[in-house]
Order: structure tokens, then sequence, then C-alpha cells
DNA sequence: GGTGAAACAACGCACAT
DNA sequence: ATGTGCGTTGTTTCACC
């Protein structure tokens, strides 16, 4: 099963989810309306969907561009040595790692990392050197930044 | 500037940023306590914020894994030909993808989806074959999944 | 899930600084 | 220009059906 047979994926929590997704702040009663429920009845789904680990939280979006950051960059680490344990504690503290992935292949481990200058970026690349080679792909576009998770169709449409 | 000048971001600024960040539902009133402000003016800086454009939007977080999409990969693609335009736009349509970058070196596309099982998975790389190689990597684990951005140290601290 | 009542929050406005 | 106080409107939360 894929999710708690105390929150079962009907239509009304997958339009639920899609709601917030999108505006995170909508006060449940707005939600009430959209979907046909009461207020309290809302509320209820909503929090079962936390509880149940679907909704794991709710986030402002910040463009970190408008912060300074004027830099996101992916870093895929090609580790040497075997103390990947101390070296993913490490990196996973540094404060510009916006996320860490450990990949399947050759590229192992894959940060995103956001900097307010290159002199930044070579501060950190010395940092990351400790624990092995580290190839760096600047972020010049994102044609997708985010999409809403839904029910989706069981088969990909064709292009 | 790295941000209007209508909205000078001062500590009370960012500590509203990482409020929201942390959990995008607290109500004013709320964040008007921990900053020590009045709900009024907390609402007059967050709208500033989100017309400043540095606040993009408010989303609730979702685990695919709880919602049956059991498979998480990155996909890098070469591409070869000269109809980037096109391919971008329908790569943008693939309900599969949830984060679609360009970036500088031989990586050029990366590509974070979201799949229901290997079948979908092995569909999705056909289609995507039209435009260029694929290189696949599936996502082991994530050691870091989101970090709050905050003001931050202007040098990085050591290791 | 719905309903009603009490507590709380959001919004607009006048006004103080 | 930014924050406060307050009154109105709308929302949340709890009981209970």
């Amino acid at each position: 099963m894929t999710f708690d047979s105390n929150t079962p994926m009907d239509e009304i929590n997958w339009r639920l989810l899609e709601l917030l997704q999108t505006d995170a702040r909508m006060p449940f009663s707005e939600l009430g309306r959209k979907v046909g429920l009461s207020a309290p009845a809302v509320a209820e789904r909503v929090h079962r969907l936390e509880e149940a680990g679907v909704i794991t939280g709710y986030r402002a979006q910040v463009d970190p561009s408008r912060l300074g950051y004027s830099l996101e960059a992916f870093i895929r680490l090609t580790c040497r040595g075997n103390s990947l344990e101390r070296m993913t504690r490490a990196v996973s503290e540094l404060p510009q790692v916006q996320e860490f992935w450990n990949l399947t292949g050759e590229d192992g481990y894959v940060l995103r990392v956001i900097l307010r200058s290159v002199k930044e970026l070579d501060a950190l690349l010395k940092q990351l050197q400790i624990f092995g080679s580290t190839t760096t792909s600047l972020v010049l576009s994102k044609p997708v930044e985010f999409r809403v998770i839904s029910a989706g169709p069981e088969t990909s449409p064709p292009l």
C-alpha cells in the first residue's frame, strides 16, 4: 500500500494536495469551498495527510537571487577514501548546500548550492576537495522550477 | 542592489523569511509575537517581500513515495541536434518532470523526475531519446532535502 | 461529515511617531 | 514611511449531532 489505510487518496484529497502545493496559506474555509466540504472536514483531512507523512511541511519559496545569492550550482563529488559517513555529515553542515543527494552510478554525490560570489564558490570547492574531486556546473536557467505532484495518468502522454 | 529599495533586508525581515520557510502557514499574529511586532506590521512586511519577488510562493511539501511514486531519478540529457527550444518545451510538459535545469558544461540539461515504476522510467527514457542520449541516476538517499535560506555568514565556516 | 458557538486571526482605517 | 490600536469581518477549533 502506498498510503496509510486511514488516509485513502480519494479525489478530494488529491485536490486538497494540489491546492496546498499551489498556495500553502490558503485557509481551510476556502479549501472547503473549492472541494465542496465544510472547513472542519477539510482541517480533519489535511491533518490526517500530515500525520500520514504525505504532507511533510509548508514552505515559503524564496528567490535566492533577490537575497544576494547570485550563483546557483550543482557540484558532483566523486569521493575517494572510505570516510563516506564523515563526508556526508560534513557536507550536510555546509550552509551553502540547499540539497544533497546520494545517487547511483558514477555521479555518486551531488550538491545543489547557492553562493554570493565566485569567491565563495572557490572557497567551497577548496573545502570539498578534501573529500574527493568535484565537477561544478552553474545553473543557467530553470525551464521547470517546480511542478505540483498530482494523481497523474498511470501512463505518460505522448510527446 | 540585491533587493528593492522598498524592502531593506533588516534583521526582522530575515527572521520572517526563516519562519515562513519553516512553516508557511504560521499566522501573522504568531509571526508578530516571534519578531516583536504587531500583526498588521508583519502583514505589511510580508506583502512587501512578496511584491518585491523575494517570496515567490507558499508550497505544501509532499512526499512522493507516499503517493505511489516509488522512484526518483536524475536524467542528464546530452542533446544532439539544434532543436533546443522544441526540446525544452516538450520536456517541460512531461508530467514526471519535477525540475529541469539548463547547466553549463557537458551535462547541459538535467531533469529530476518522479516515477511510479521502472516501466514508467523505461517509457520516459524512450520518449527522451528522441532528443539525445540520456544518463540516468536513481536517488538513493537525500542527506539534505531542504535548507532554510538565511542571511548567513559572508564567509563560510571551516569544516 | 455537518452544525453552532466561542476564541482567534485577518483586514482596513484612523492616528501616532 | 512604518508601526500601533481598534472595530469588523472571516476563520479556526471544539463540542455535539
